[in-house]
DNA sequence: GTAGGGTTAG
């Protein structure tokens, strides 16, 4: 093998690229093609025939004068010169024209070598590989022309889409060509994109004499399958070998420090290239700037970015992509902006970057401008990462409809495309649109899910309570060992948290990694909605003492579940803390939380002084955690007062009035009530029906107040009227506060009977067997007389019964309920 | 005159 390798010639030096941009000095020898001309039709007439025709190539800088040349070529008799028209061959591809480079090829008649090779080339540099495939083996069949070192690294390129990959790696270890550092190099780089890294690492290992291309290509290999830790490794063996990186290295080497989120080592490379000069690269600018971005490190972006001599469009949406990923849609519009000024034209990855700045700016109005600006481009048929991120817009920006219009557009959908639509229906409260759009993906028998979809469904199945399906899930997770995915995971902490079983959502939670704060927040979440306030503060100090670090979502947690269990101290404590030690503003969420905290409480007025001093505009979340308090504790000054700014920045949603009109119901100013529900009628809202589910064998039951047509309704009435009467003998006594109609008193008693958590409990009652606990789902807020009233049936049928509301968890037992009265 | 290995993403 040796022997042969020495008969090779040696190549391991980088030979002038035909490739634009052009040198300098070409520059000032010739400012256009047509002076290049000027100057060959003047030599040729002095009867010079030296004429340095590599200036005349290199000025060529569109199809046109390349035709130009040509046809010049051909005045002067060139015709039959190989090596010029050779030249030709790959200055059209170059150019982007392969049909004139294979009419140029085809009238070669003397092809050599280098006329095959160039051909080879040129289809590959045109992405037209089964044509690049099929030269090739027109080259093989002609005799008398063989295949040489040339021929192969373009070749490789090709088999990445028309896999034959392995045929083609026979043939190079028949001619003996696999040790040629350029062969090898595309070899590690085809078996990469195939997957097989190890196949790569053979060759690689294989290899008894390697450049720095060599160690480069091993380094992709490892990237491009997503393994940093390997890439980083032949980072380490290279740096013991003493070769040197170059710019490709760096540019190699540079995403996976971000990946595997080691700042000194990314830090460490960039003084490398300072030291190393290799500042002027436009590829190890980029790759810089995103690894700072990746760290949140703007400023260090930034300065990158601002030292740049030469900027391309890779650089522009870098710098943008980084403001966009760090919350700062408007500096990132800014630059967009610049970047037009300049004249760089945005391509596609530009604009899935914009796509996600309309996002966060909540411009609706723009959002559908790029969707535009996609489509008049034809994009959207070109790749499905920009569909995606339109789904994903038109989702977060609540036009769902829209994003399932662009999902039914899409003409080819990936596991992302479904994700992402799955996820917008969640996340838009439309959980069993999700679901449904989860089993039709099932039906695609292309689409394999993956980590994404999970989070995307389970937390569709939390919302409805949809318990079976979502251990149906879990028993999938356990077979491909996905459930130790501390996001899956997560998602199935909340999934057994929202549906009622707290035990299995600790217990899951123990058994997960648990070094960041993701795991954490789902638990303390699932013990706030439960009422169990304490144990929530102290997962949170457990949390602290294994040094991780809390968030903002931990403190929403966190902040939510002192509210729901009245710990206003504590919850006071948390905020401060927030503050003070973990250095976190808070936002909306977190003053929405104290306000409720507050207002709960019954310190409207600490509620109250709380908004108005807030650094931030309140919003709708805001002044309707004080309505609501304004109607437990029955302050309708207050709570007029707050629904009037409510209504200013949200008049449509149907909530806030009702809320109101119980306000006023409540204080017995029926007038009041009146006008508001009234003006609600007016602004064309319907009130969302109240309905309440539960689940008996395997069949979800839905009640609707007031509900006359069940099958069983005869049934569940008796059993109400029984209930009642020995409820008022045990001395329960109904509160009419909860009836909004101004009606007589027997009909207040049947309003309240006929709630829609009332049927449920009924027909629970009635359809399993005793003693066994009842589960109840319910889409609004319990009603207060409600609540009572379960109280007083847990204690007379001794039935556990468990009540989800839209907040939180309430377990009655034995005439006591979980939340100890305060909700 | 012909060749390899590099940066951004939903």
């Amino acid at each position: 093998m040796l022997s042969l390798l020495k008969s090779l010639p040696s190549r391991n030096f980088k030979l002038i690229s035909p490739i634009f941009p052009l040198q300098p000095w070409i520059h000032q020898n010739f400012s256009s093609a047509t002076g290049s001309f000027q100057q060959i039709s003047q030599d040729h007439e002095n009867k010079n025939n030296n004429v340095n025709f590599n200036f005349v190539f290199h000025s060529c800088r569109d199809i046109g004068a390349v035709k130009q040349l040509h046809a010049l070529l051909v005045v002067l008799g060139k015709a039959q010169n190989v090596v010029l028209f050779t030249q030709l061959v790959t200055l059209y591809a170059t150019l982007g024209d392969i049909s004139l480079s294979r009419n140029t090829f085809e009238h070669i008649q003397r092809k050599n070598i280098f006329t095959w090779n160039s051909m080879v080339s040129a289809y590959v540099r045109c992405g037209r590989y089964r044509d690049a495939m099929d030269c090739v083996s027109e080259f093989f069949s002609i005799s008398g022309v063989r295949p040489d070192f040339y021929t192969f690294p373009p070749v490789f390129k090709a088999c990445v889409s028309v896999v034959d990959g392995e045929k083609m790696h026979c043939w190079v270890l028949k001619m003996g060509f696999e040790h040629d550092v350029y062969v090898a190099a595309s070899l590690i780089h085809m078996y990469s994109r195939f997957g097989s890294v190890d196949v790569a690492h053979r060759v690689f290992d294989d290899m008894p004499v390697r450049d720095v291309g060599s160690w480069n290509a091993m380094i992709s290999a490892f990237i491009q399958n997503g393994n940093a830790v390997g890439a980083l490794g032949i980072l380490g063996r290279m740096k013991v070998e003493e070769v040197k990186m170059d710019m490709v290295t760096v540019a190699s080497v540079l995403p996976a420090c971000a990946q595997v989120n080691d700042a000194v080592c990314g830090m460490l490379v960039h003084l490398y290239v300072i030291k190393h000069g290799l500042e002027s690269d436009v590829f190890v600018c980029n790759a810089l700037i995103n690894m700072y971005s990746k760290f949140g490190r703007l400023q260090d972006a930034q300065r990158v970015f601002d030292g740049m001599k030469v900027r391309d469009v890779v650089s522009w949406n870098s710098i943008v992509a980084a403001y966009e990923q760090n919350d700062d849609p408007v500096t990132a519009l800014g630059f967009f902006k610049w970047m037009q000024f300049v004249g760089m034209r945005p391509d596609l990855l530009t604009v899935v970057s914009l796509a996600s700045i309309f996002v966060q700016l909540s411009d609706q109005k723009v959002g559908r401008a790029v969707h535009g600006f996609v489509m008049r481009r034809g994009w959207l048929e070109e790749d499905v990462v920009i569909g995606n991120a339109l789904v994903n817009m038109y989702a977060k920006l609540g036009s769902i409809d829209c994003a399932r219009a662009v999902f039914e557009q899409l003409s080819r959908r990936d596991v992302i495309s479904w994700n992402t639509l799955i996820t917008g229906y969640a996340q838009n409260g439309l959980a069993s649109e999700a679901i449904d759009t989860y089993n039709m993906m099932g039906e695609c028998r292309t689409i394999i899910p993956n980590q994404g979809t999970w989070v995307s469904i389970l937390p569709a199945y939390s919302h409805i309570g949809a318990l079976q399906q979502g251990m149906k899930i879990h028993g999938r997770l356990i077979k491909n060992c996905l459930y130790l995915d501390v996001f899956v995971a997560t998602c199935l902490i909340d999934m057994y948290g929202e549906c009622g079983r707290l035990e299995d959502a600790m217990s899951l939670f123990y058994e997960i990694p648990r070094e960041t704060s993701v795991p954490w927040n789902a638990i303390i979440s699932s013990l706030g909605i439960h009422g169990h306030g304490e144990e929530a503060l102290q997962l949170f100090k457990d949390m602290l003492a294994e040094g991780v670090k809390a968030d903002h979502i931990t403190f929403v947690s966190l902040l939510s579940a002192c509210s729901h269990s009245g710990l206003v101290d504590e919850g006071q404590w948390c905020f401060d803390m927030m503050q003070k030690e973990c250095g976190i503003k808070p936002n909306l969420k977190h003053y929405g939380c104290m306000v409720d905290l507050y207002g709960r409480a019954g310190y409207l007025e600490k509620a109250y002084n709380l908004v108005s001093n807030m650094p931030v505009q309140a919003d709708a979340s805001i002044w309707g955690a004080l309505l609501a308090a304004c109607r437990i504790h029955g302050n309708a000054e207050l709570g007029t007062f707050a629904s009037d700014r409510l209504l200013e920045v949200d008049s449509e949603n149907v909530g806030y009035y009702v809320l109101l009109s119980n306000i006023y119901a409540n204080v017995g100013k029926w007038e009041g009530a009146v006008k508001v529900r009234s003006l609600a009628r007016d602004r064309g809202l319907r009130k969302t029906p109240g309905w309440s589910s539960v689940v008996v064998g395997s069949v979800v039951e839905v009640f609707y107040a007031g509900n006359q047509t069940h099958s069983q309704c005869t049934e569940i009435y008796k059993e109400l009227r029984m209930l009642n009467a020995k409820m008022k003998s045990l001395g329960y006594v109904p509160d009419y506060s909860y009836v909004l109609q101004d009606v007589e008193e027997d009909e207040k008693e049947q309003i309240l009977t006929s709630h829609s958590e009332r049927l449920a409990i009924a027909f629970g009652l009635i359809s399993t067997p005793p003693k066994s606990p009842i589960r109840i789902f319910k889409n609004l807020r319990v009603c207060g007389d409600c609540h009572n009233a379960t109280k007083y049936i847990s204690k007379i049928t001794e039935r556990d019964i468990i009540v989800r509301d839209s907040n939180r968890f309430h377990h009655f037992k034995d005439g006591i309920c979980s939340c100890g009265d305060y909700w």
